[in-house]
DNA sequence: GCAAAAGTGTTCGTACTACACCCATGA
DNA sequence: TCATGGGTGTAGTACGAACACTTTTGC
């Protein structure tokens, strides 16, 4: 820690994350129960302290692999905003910096050592422990944002993926309707947002669906519209 | 400060800030010569400590209002990112919370207790202390994005401004020519953007040009568009 | 063949580009 | 009246919205 005086003292520093996937046409994001106080027993983003020789990335990197079991890098992680209103935590000053991740539907997350179990929650959620109300907002509102004009949608999608999947995830995210035939056309002509596998999917029923993976791009020119409702 | 253990230990938390304003047609930063160590006569963000009872924005606010003399309420000031790598600061752990502002033009900064002047610099700048230069980058990058979708160009303007003085803040932050006849029917044509003031301003040469104030609209309907080089 | 889902073509309206043109002022 | 910058009209083009239509599978 610091060996300077400074107007502040010090303060905690923590990573906590918006883990969001989208799983049966619902967006989830990943929770913890906390199982020691304060606010044990409610629910709370996953998260930590940040470790003395590590940066911030780092930490959220090593949070995520911890909360989900993480290893191949997929999905996406970026830095959302960071918190630190004088009473947010009872036990003293402690700052957050959030991170945003977008991750495919992955099996059963694991809980951590100071959580009693952890779940994808469907949302909107109830309570939160803390100000991880608002951290959350931001954090869908940000996933929103972010379908427009990047092509972060594929986070949600496994490696290989239909039109009509990365479709669903847009309706999901956005929570609006849109239409298969203008959003296969536009997906599969943006340049560098997916790239044809070469094969197809057979479906239960209709015609089979072909496969693509995530283009090069990392920047959707024209942007994908949200539908003014 | 926080009065449990915690894997870190703890960090000292400093709110920098990147305070942009258009002045000649050039992009210009606030930056301040430091007056201690370390980096002693370097160029730097202006910034400092936040206060133990102090939220992470107040202490932006504070902070622009000791570098600039800001009273009123003017500009734009938002979160940025949070930068917090262990060897950033030779001194300890610190993790800096950096802010983004924009304003218009002021008379000439005055300088911080721990700085020995401050100036606005034209970019690019030379070498930064610290982090700061890749914190600059960023802040700058998030302008010239924000100015697509956002109303955010009015912040670099007075109160009342002409469409020409919007579009030369256009052009300044992007580096970019636009078409004085199209950029004014689009601007007074996008809804909230601007709101005619009613009263003209006399012009060496030339008709003199109608005044306007930023209008209700925090996005832009259609958006701005950077043209493609 | 029929149902269902994937994918294509076509029409229409809106919005951007480029540039011709008009307007209002000072000298 | 000329020069200069402010502001409008208009044709061509690109792209999104809506939807008719074709393709490819299982049963």
């Amino acid at each position: 820690m610091a060996d300077f005086p400074s107007p502040m003292g010090t303060a905690s520093v923590t990573a906590d994350l918006v883990v969001l996937t989208v799983q049966d046409n619902e967006l989830r994001v990943l929770l913890v129960r906390r199982g020691i106080e304060p606010h044990r027993g409610a629910w709370a983003l996953p998260g930590g302290f940040v470790l003395a020789d590590e940066d911030l990335d780092a930490a959220a990197v090593r949070e995520l692999r911890e909360e989900t079991g993480l290893t191949a890098p997929v999905g996406h992680l970026e830095q959302l905003a960071s918190y630190g209103a004088p009473g947010r935590d009872p036990r003293g000053r402690v700052v957050t910096v959030a991170y945003l991740a977008l991750l495919p539907h992955l099996p059963a997350p694991v809980a951590g050592s100071d959580a009693e179990g952890a779940a994808w929650v469907a949302l909107p959620v109830g309570e939160l422990a803390f100000d991880h109300a608002r951290i959350l907002a931001d954090g869908v509102e940000r996933a929103r944002a972010k379908l427009e004009y990047s092509p972060l949608a594929t986070a949600f999608c496994p490696p290989e993926f239909t039109i009509t999947e990365l479709r669903e995830v847009y309706e999901t995210v956005w929570d609006a309707r849109l239409d298969p035939r203008n959003f296969h056309r536009k997906v599969t002509s943006t340049p560098g947002f997916v790239e044809p596998v070469g094969r197809s999917v057979a479906a239960d029923r209709g015609r089979p669906a072909q496969l693509f993976r995530r283009g090069p791009t990392h920047l959707l020119h024209p942007p994908m519209l949200r539908p003014t409702p």
